[in-house]
DNA sequence: GACCTGACGCCCC
DNA sequence: AGGGGCGCCAGGT
């Protein structure tokens, strides 16, 4: 059937849909998409590497605010870079006030 | 076809 | 407060 559209195009639309200056977790995606596993999001990120370039992956860290998929982009500090580009201080690969920059994807209707 | 690992997260000690 | 273990689903070996 169409299982074009899998779990993974949810992720990608959501991931697209974090605004600049602000990240989301691996939890917080699979808990809004209901997928059960926060390891799954990381799945899908992970075939990002290489297709769907428009999908901003650097947003996504994990609950504490680590950067723990650095080591899956070309450069281990693009992530890094990226969000201080972006203006979010990150410190040793972790964002400083996390909760600050936090955005959860239920905010999704705000911006739709 | 079974086993292991992985861009995670929660519970228990 | 910190560290270790188990569970979750999918894919690779």
């Amino acid at each position: 059937m169409n299982k074009n559209y899998s779990y993974f195009d949810l992720v990608y639309e959501i991931t697209r849909n974090i605004p600049s200056g602000r990240v989301t977790t691996y939890g917080a995606i699979a808990d809004y998409l209901g997928l059960g596993s926060a390891r799954m999001v990381g799945w899908a990120l992970n075939q990002v590497h290489g297709s769907y370039t428009d999908v901003p992956a650097h947003r996504v860290v994990n609950r504490l605010g680590e950067l723990s998929g650095r080591n899956h982009f070309p450069d281990p500090d693009y992530m890094a870079n990226m969000l201080k580009q972006e203006g979010i201080e990150v410190v040793d690969n972790k964002i400083t006030e996390f909760k600050k920059y936090f955005w959860h994807p239920e905010n999704l209707d705000s911006i739709l």
